[in-house]
DNA sequence: CAACCAATTTTGGATAACCAAAATAGCATT
DNA sequence: AATGCTATTTTGGTTATCCAAAATTGGTTG
């Protein structure tokens, strides 16, 4: 068995993988995101690379071995199906699953995961909208635009919200953006780098690309209802 | 926070001084039921007395304090709830919750912690009959008779079943006596050490007294029917 | 090219748990 | 009182993780 400390390395190295075009990522990087000295990282990631998890180039960062990939994606399956769980069932806010699901990720088994998936009807995505790895194999990758970069004066649904900050989360649902609900995007100003957008049936809200970025969207399918919630 | 071995630690004497009279545990027994060489135990234990979590004598064995009974008492409930929601929510057996347990009682947060409660109805007893602490202060404790004492000729109804080995437990079960089945005590005898039971609309069994002692009865309520499921 | 910088690695050290095996204490028995 | 036994404690040592601060490296820049 993977340490919980082994495993929430892997998690990030995969998701920084995902989100930098499957570079290799550095050192640097890493010590961030688990927050954690530099020194440390280097010492760990020598071990992983020991067990074959990681494949390791001094001063060249680390990379997912197949096999560091394939426990990582078990990792993040736990994680999303925990919090899935924790909103439909338990009826926690989607925006505090997250550090919950944080602890619980390293502590569940096998068969008590198989179980929440089957009472939650095999989801394929988490509250957030993020894929959740199935038991073996890789997720399939959805292409999806943003805020920040789809076409001006169409209406998109919200998919995704890529950020898991408890205040960016309760900002966006609060405006009526979470995933289900319906967008239209009102304007966009390269040179004021915002864009202004109306939720369904509610008071247009402007903000920052950088912002508008995090919220993923696809095509509005032709006859499924929006989901939004009234708050 | 209190790491998951300090946890365990507590707890194990918590259980052990419930089920002797609340005399001091002696070491050699904790390391046994922690599973731990005799002398990582005494280093343990002082690291708890100076944390006041416990009252240690040197060869006089340890005993908690009132803040490590509190603890011990929060890991209790924890331990199960998680149990009675893996059962009763996620329909796991009873004889393999105590494992599952076991591992998520040192992860989950008062806030989840609380809402499975919610979910289940605030229950008392988690699916062995063992009673759960409520969120502070003591459980209150029932007198049981076991099947190893009570009367002989008289009916009686499950209540707790003091063992967590699956084992023991799957034998129970298949033999109609877990909590909630009623039974009736045909015969004991002393020189054989045996009691002979017949549990409800069934064949009947006949066991050792050292068997007999960990099942507890009380006296079947006027109306409420007997829970027992056919296997 | 020399000097500098940022990122990384090394070094030396800490803490929480754990073990094996030697030393000791308390008790019981000769 | 001497011997012995058992439970316990001590001692010396290990592993996984972590940090701070010094050393190094690769690349950048005047």
């Amino acid at each position: 068995m993977p340490s919980s400390t082994v495993e929430n390395y892997l998690k990030q190295i995969y998701l920084w993988q995902q989100d930098n075009d499957f570079q290799r990522m550095p050192m640097g990087q890493l010590a961030l995101s688990l927050n954690v000295a530099p020194g440390t990282v280097t010492s760990m990631v020598k071990a992983l690379a020991d067990a074959q998890l990681v494949d390791y180039t001094p001063r060249g960062g680390v990379q997912l071995t197949p096999q560091g990939t394939r426990l990582a994606l078990q990792v993040l399956r736990r994680h999303r199906l925990i919090e899935k769980f924790l909103v439909e069932v338990l009826q926690l806010d989607w925006s505090e699953v997250h550090d919950e699901a944080e602890e619980l990720e390293h502590a569940i088994s096998d068969k008590v995961l198989e179980r929440i998936d089957a009472l939650l009807g095999y989801p394929d995505t988490d509250p957030h909208g993020d894929p959740i790895p199935p038991a073996e194999g890789h997720p399939e990758s959805r292409e999806l635009a943003s805020l920040a970069d789809c076409p001006v004066d169409d209406t998109f649904r919200v998919a995704r919200v890529i950020d898991q900050s408890v205040e960016f989360l309760q900002f966006v649902d609060q405006q009526g953006l979470a995933p289900g609900s319906d967008v239209t995007v009102e304007s966009r100003s390269n040179s004021a780098q915002a864009v202004t957008l109306r939720p369904a049936g509610r008071q247009a809200v402007t903000m920052g690309t950088a912002a508008a970025a995090k919220i993923l969207v696809s095509p509005v399918p032709a006859d499924k209802p929006s989901a939004a919630q009234t708050p």
